[in-house]
DNA sequence: CTTAAACATTTTAAGCTTAAAATATTTATC
DNA sequence: GATAAATATTTTAAGCTTAAAATGTTTAAG
């Protein structure tokens, strides 16, 4: 006679302290999940950080906002623009701009007809820095990422996609509970 | 008679600067699954941190640290053993346990036979609050990932998690070109 | 025993990040 | 035209994070 099989979905009670026992019985499957994105995530992002520096002695802020920089047209993008492109605080596009200005990567521009504004455009050498780092940058996800087959990789885009929609969601409805939304 | 279909993994010519310019014609495909990873655990983080702040007035770091402690035994775990474990430095881990045994949450003791460790433990205030969080952190990654289902989740886990190994594979493999790898 | 090496942690300097307050400018209202 | 509201950005205070240097302690070699 065996014992049942243990749901491999449900936490067991075996080890840890309070939470665990807190815990013990309910569905971790989707927790295990979140577990495994993060660290997969940080791990590559780890490594991103690390070659920028190392080849580059840039950091993943810069070279992320010098990116929008780089699709944008000509006359750059404005600070609010890229706080919300980049998903970060006014304050923070503040404090990169400045140390990306003293290295002559962007320059700031005020037009006169709206002086509360400022635009911020790559420079020739910011636009050449990038463009060199870009390819890098595409290399180093090609080889970390090689271990998965074209269609481990379309699968698993399409699955990420698919979990941040539906978690875009819950937050949208959240933040909907908090105001008052409309019925 | 219609134009050819452009192969959707390559990078196309039509927008962009010069970056843009220079990777064109590359498989991409890669290098959008990695901006959807990042997006994806980017946008559950922010909920999640913003959550724990919200009802708890807690950190996501202090968070994962009293998580380690509570599935570590009653002696707690030392510095050196919580900076690996949550993959972050030294440095780090000294500013977080201070505040945390600021708030009363842990404490430190240093065993007679070796001065130069000290062992971090939850009190407990800090592990029925761990407790206690630890449940509502389990609802609401419940709550954010609710679209997928069973099946997805099975998948997505797998997947990411055979992103994760082949990544730290070639991790691994950078880090043993720069020492001198035993051959 | 003395000294060097190894080990564990803390400190420091620099940078990233946020929320909230402050500043400056423009637009709308009376 | 004065005033209020809206808009765009910067500043500030607090916390997270790292790499590198410094500190204190233990172990190993002689």
């Amino acid at each position: 006679m065996s014992a049942p099989a243990p749901d491999p979905r449900r936490a067991e009670e075996t080890a840890g302290g309070a939470a665990a026992a807190a815990v013990a019985g309910r569905d971790v499957s989707r927790l295990r999940l979140w577990l495994r994105m993060l660290d997969g995530s940080n791990l590559v992002q780890r490594a991103i950080r690390q070659r920028l520096r190392d080849a580059y002695n840039v950091t993943l802020p810069r070279f992320d906002l010098m990116a929008a920089l780089d699709r944008a047209g000509p006359d750059g993008m404005t600070m609010g623009q890229l706080s919300r492109r980049l998903r970060v605080s006014n304050g923070n596009v503040t404090a990169v701009v400045d140390r990306l200005a003293k290295e002559g990567a962007v320059v700031r521009r005020s037009p006169p007809e709206d002086r509360r504004t400022s635009f911020i455009a790559l420079t020739e050498e910011g636009r050449r820095q990038f463009a060199e780092m870009a390819v890098a940058h595409l290399g180093w996800i090609d080889d970390l990422l090689a271990g998965l087959d074209d269609a481990e990789v379309a699968e698993l885009t399409r699955l990420m996609e698919k979990a941040r929609t539906t978690a875009q969601a819950r937050v949208d409805a959240a933040a909907g509970e908090q105001t008052g939304e409309p019925r």
